[in-house]
DNA sequence: TGTATGATTAAT
DNA sequence: TTAATCATACAA
């Protein structure tokens, strides 16, 4: 029995998914076979209808992937700088996918630990967890898994347990960064988590 | 071919 | 509030 999230969890709405994305743990293996792993503290949402979503008007080479079947990484170039990752969810042909927009890193070499930066805040922002994950377009369209170097893996029994008595508590808000689609509650992250990108 | 613009970030 | 920085989308 794996704990790895396959893309039948993810061939879902992926206003189903997201919530639910959060305590899983996303998981990096790097070339040199190094392992980095961080749990999911924030998400969004998007999908096809939402005039904030890449898919809104038509399939291009650039937002192709969120349109293919669940279980792709759809890794995009933003302001020419920073990528950003999002999980493909749903069924083929529709777009939509979750940004990864946080992640409370469970350790880091501390070789790699740029001086005076805080651990928590290492991933504290899309831009940010990709970076610190070498995370950038050549792992667009890449399926979630381990022979990949990027796979999910599920929230633990004690985590959904604490999750499940409401011990942990999840918030709901609009999005952040965009200028459309502003009114939709489309983003969740674990409130009382010191990674979370910006309350 | 030319140009405006980001699902960001860190610094001022 | 602004600069950094460039692939992409869309107009022409």
């Amino acid at each position: 029995m794996s704990n790895i999230i396959s893309s039948d969890w993810l061939n879902r709405s992926v206003l189903e998914v997201a919530p639910d994305l959060l305590g899983c743990t996303l998981v990096r293996q790097l070339a040199d076979g190094q392992i980095l792993r961080g749990q999911i503290v924030e998400v969004e949402a998007y999908q096809a209808g939402d005039p904030a979503c890449h898919g809104y008007r038509k399939k291009t080479d650039r937002n192709a992937m969120m349109f293919s079947a669940a279980g792709v990484a759809y890794v995009y170039l933003i302001y020419g700088l920073y990528h950003c990752l999002n999980i493909v969810t749903d069924r083929e042909a529709f777009a939509s996918a979750v940004l990864i927009r946080a992640l409370q890193l469970e350790s880091y070499p501390t070789e790699r630990l740029p001086p005076k930066q805080k651990f928590d805040r290492l991933a504290a922002g899309p831009g940010k967890l990709c970076q610190v994950l070498e995370i950038d377009r050549r792992l667009n369209g890449c399926q979630l898994e381990p022979g990949q170097g990027l796979w999910l893996e599920a929230r633990s029994p004690q985590w959904q347990q604490d999750c499940d008595r409401g011990a942990i508590a999840i918030t709901q808000t609009s999005r952040i960064g965009i200028t459309q689609g502003v009114d939709l509650l489309w983003r969740w992250y674990l409130q009382d988590c010191a990674a979370v990108s910006r309350r």
